[in-house]
RNA sequence: GGGCGGCUAGCUCAGCGGUAGAGCGCUUCGUUUACACCGAAGAUGUCGGGGGUUCGAAACCCUCGCUGCCCA
């Protein structure tokens, strides 16, 4: 026996983790070594917000990256996984301010410098909540590479970047409508805006004098006092007579042209449209193509300047309703408003409806970038995983605007554009300087625009590095498919750019999205968002961890509620106790595994058993599978090793005549573990470093396949002996008999069995004695007869071997119906055939003996 | 309007050509020296409807219905 003292009666996982993970971190295990020989894997974490806390959705997302990490540090390979965060410019932004408005300040009151230190100051004290938490979680991240994407290393890669796409002619600064928002007052790119539905009203109005008159239906009346013209469809017999005439614009009063345009609907409305090119993306268009006039009628703040009507000053949706009752009074109202459900894009930051406003910004131009980024995928450098979401990815490549970067925001990197006096532009690389008296672009960049370079730009980037040269490119971007188009695609198409084509990963992994226990979304207004500290906290972070994993189809949506992490915690409970058990019976984990020969079948069956999990893990893992992977882990651990090994294994405990036993469970238990750490890391730990006194989990050999562990023979014992007892069960159970009661019984035809009738006695409580016996059950070849003293429940009796008849004589039906069937005959495969056969004869025989009973239990 | 998915046990989901599965829940019994965060036994499905292909369909094809999500 071992020396070794015996496990707590139960895990405390709150006491324990605290102290692996600080031990984890003083071992330097997650710390990468650039200079070694072992081949790398890499993944760089997608950048939560500095302004986040950790919610559910990033702890389904940094488990699955740590199952990776961790699994392929025991594989041997060199495991760099990068933590950071980004700067999330509006964001950030608008929390400062809104402490700052709190003090009765503005960001104007203090000045850009000011400001700016003043976020600095919020990001040190109280930005980066989300790392600690992260620890909590387990992840293995290397936290000496920790990067941040204001740090001055990744700013130069940004201005390094930008210099070189500027160069190429790849940004460019346009006069363009882009997305405003006017309460964030910037700028936005077309991700960075939701479209919900509306209810809105449909005006149709009438434009015109006595002499030429036009209707239009609008749902933004008030944006008629920036019309540059009236278009209808070319082919439009209704307007062609129009066409090229002038209109009276009304409350305006000047005089608009009448187009013809095909982007115009005939059948839409009145088949007429007014034109807004400084308003809308679609009358933009045509107000260009046609040299027509857009004048911009408001102000940053969305409210209605320049127009020089009455209406001036007036907020746009007060205007809106104002320009209407105006229009009413003037009866150029045509028909009855009616109310009319359109999409609108509002901030996805703060939900005010954008503003489509004409202006001047920085664009990249993304053609050439996305055609390299979607051919990446489509000539199978970059694999998406599961294939099903690669048309999205498609989609999005394949039709992207160019993407406008310019925010007028302060925090975030500037742009480092430079005007001279006479509108001279000069975009400065990072070694260089402007020309004295140009002053830089008061504008920042995109926040995605640097996290686009987030897999390069945070191993050195554009340094030549040894970081680098080993971990570029990285191995796998796990993340879930809601930002395949914001963040991965922009990652795909700088990364290709900026590496001379190197993709930034090899794969990318797309999970789902954590739903509540009916899969509905969880979200703040409903109250049905579950926060992964306080799961954490009362069940355990490996519970958590597991039942995330454990759930995790590639790219599906996952339900979650307590009862399912409560469910994981019960799991982590059993192999706790497993253990305890294994180390109470002298599990041995140091001596040499015996010769697989030499072991007894059930010996045999767990570590066949085990192998065949081991190579089925080892492959699921590869291909994301997590869920598969970790439904057969949960069944070898609690069915095959706990129900069945365990107990059967007890016997031999009592009667100790098998040396092997000992070391074959230590054995099974020690791999158990290892399989399961990059799961659960915590509990894994305690009970390895308990069980085998190694060092740590974190860096012990990830389980091999093993070539002699295989045997049908044991496969098929072990079968049998589980129907032995499980029938047996079954039958007391039918006849009341307490499960602690002791039975009297004698087995007959156990044949190559014989060996393990005291294993079967053992778990089944039947003792071995002279006895009148009264009652018998037959399983296959084998009998069991039971000494009842003549207490046997025979209407109990009569109603099982009923149910068995009932079933045994259906599957023979459904047999027989295939033997008979010519077509099946001559065209199914033989093996199928054969097993239909077996199945008849099986059954068959069953009939026999069920019947045989029945005619042989006496009557009530 | 375009695209993708889902509809399988009470709930959440696997299975995707050869006798319908898991977890949780449910019923009955149970303190047998790992574990009641447990054990044993058990019940539960015309696999959304209708056609078709096939010896054989939950799975493949067509069609209808309901239902998500993404894009416009």
């Amino acid at each position: 026996m071992n020396q070794r003292p015996e496990l707590a009666p139960s895990f405390s996982p709150a006491e324990i983790e605290p102290g692996l993970y600080k031990k984890w971190l003083d071992a330097g295990y997650f710390t990468a070594d650039a200079t070694s020989d072992k081949p790398p894997f890499t993944i760089v974490i997608p950048p939560p917000n500095v302004t986040g806390s950790l919610h559910i959705g990033h702890a389904l997302d940094l488990t699955l990256q740590d199952i990776l990490t961790r699994m392929k540090r025991m594989k041997g390979f060199e495991t760099l996984w990068l933590p950071g965060m980004d700067h999330a410019g509006i964001a950030t932004q608008n929390l400062v301010e809104k402490q700052l408005a709190a003090e009765g300040m503005s960001r104007h009151d203090l000045g850009r410098e000011k400001f700016v230190e003043k976020v600095w100051e919020w990001k040190t004290e109280s930005g980066g909540l989300i790392l600690d938490q992260m620890k909590r979680l387990g992840a293995s991240v290397d936290w000496s590479r920790e990067r941040f994407t204001m740090d001055p290393g990744l700013s130069l890669a940004v201005r390094t970047i930008f210099k070189r796409l500027y160069d190429d002619g790849l940004i460019y600064r346009a006069e363009r409508i882009i997305n405003w928002c006017p309460r964030c007052l910037t700028a936005l790119s077309d991700i960075e805006v939701d479209h919900s539905d509306v209810a809105g009203e449909f005006v149709t109005v009438r434009y015109g004098d006595d002499e030429i008159q036009i209707s239009v239906a609008t749902t933004r009346p008030e944006t008629m006092l920036g019309d540059g013209a009236v278009a209808v469809h070319p082919d439009d017999p209704r307007y062609a007579h129009l066409v090229g005439k002038k209109v009276l614009l009304p409350l305006a009063n000047r005089w608009i042209p009448i187009i013809a345009d095909e982007l115009v609907d005939p059948d839409f409305g009145t088949g007429a449209v007014k034109v807004t090119g400084a308003h809308d993306p679609n009358d933009f268009e045509m107000a260009s193509r046609h040299g027509i006039e857009m004048p911009i009628i408001m102000n940053i703040h969305a409210v209605m300047e320049g127009s020089n009507t009455e209406f001036d000053g007036m907020d746009r949706f007060v205007a809106r309703v104002a320009v209407v009752e105006e229009l009413r009074r003037e009866g150029r109202i045509v028909s009855e408003i009616r109310p009319y459900v359109h999409s609108v894009g509002h901030c996805s930051r703060c939900d005010t409806i954008i503003e489509p406003l004409l202006s001047k910004q920085w664009f990249v131009k993304v053609g050439p970038l996305a055609k390299a980024a979607g051919e990446a995928v489509r000539d199978g450098r970059v694999k998406i995983s599961p294939d099903e979401l690669a048309p999205r990815y498609f989609d999005w490549v394949d039709g992207m605007h160019d993407w406008c970067i310019s925010r007028q925001l302060w925090w975030g990197h500037r742009i480092p554009v430079f005007y001279g006096p006479n509108d001279e532009v000069v975009v400065c690389g990072p070694d260089e300087e402007p020309p004295v008296g140009y002053t830089q672009d008061p504008d920042v960049l995109d926040t995605w625009f640097s996290s686009g370079l987030w897999p390069f730009s945070t191993l050195g980037w554009p340094n030549e590095t040894v970081d680098l040269e080993k971990f570029y490119p990285t191995s796998v971007l796990v993340t879930g498919y809601d930002i395949l188009f914001f963040w991965v695609a922009r990652m795909m198409m700088l990364g290709l750019y900026a590496m001379d084509g190197v993709q930034p990963f090899d794969t990318i992994a797309l999970h789902g999205l954590v739903r509540d226990k009916l899969g509905k979304k969880m979200s703040k207004s409903r109250g049905n968002g579950i926060d992964p500290i306080e799961f954490m906290d009362k069940y355990g972070s490996d519970a958590l961890r597991f039942t995330l994993a454990r759930m995790a189809n590639p790219g599906t949506d996952q339900a979650l509620a307590e009862e399912w992490i409560a469910g994981s915690r019960n799991f982590a409970t059993k192999l706790w106790n497993a253990t305890r058990f294994a180390i109470m019976n002298g599990a041995e984990t140091e001596a040499e595994l015996p010769a697989f020969n030499s072991l007894n079948l059930i010996d045999q069956w767990i570590l066949v058993r085990l192998n065949e999990t081991v190579v089925e893990v080892d492959s699921l893992l590869d291909s994301f599978e997590f869920a598969k992977a970790l439904e057969l882990l949960y069944h070898f651990a609690w069915d095959d090793l706990c129900d069945w090994y365990l107990e059967l294994t007890k016997s031999t405990f009592a009667g100790s005549d098998s040396a092997a036993t000992p070391r074959v469970l230590g054995f099974v238990l020690d791999q158990l573990m290892r399989l399961l750490h990059p799961v659960m890391p915590f509990i894994t730990e305690e009970i390895w470093c308990n069980l085998t006194g190694g060092e740590s989990l974190v860096v012990a050999a990830w389980p091999k396949q093993q070539a002699s562990h295989e045997s049908d023979e044991a496969l098929r014992a072990v079968a049998a002996i589980q129907e032995i007892i499980t029938e047996i069960r079954r039958f007391r159970n039918d006849q009341g008999i307490k499960t602690s009661a002791k039975v009297v019984a004698r087995f007959s035809g156990l044949q190559e069995l014989a060996a393990y009738e005291d294993a079967i006695r053992f778990i089944v409580r039947a003792d071995r004695a002279e006895g009148k016996y009264s009652a018998k059950i037959e399983v296959g070849s084998v009998t069991i007869e039971f000494d009842l003293t003549g207490a046997i429940d025979i209407k109990a009796e009569r109603a099982r071997l009923t149910k068995d008849l009932a079933t045994a004589q259906k599957d023979l039906a459904t047999a027989k119906v295939k033997l008979e069937n010519e077509g099946f005959m001559a065209k199914a495969p033989l093996d199928v055939v054969a097993e239909i056969r077996e199945r008849l004869e099986i059954t068959t025989a069953d009939i026999v003996r069920i019947n045989a009973a029945l005619v042989s239990l006496p009557s009530e």
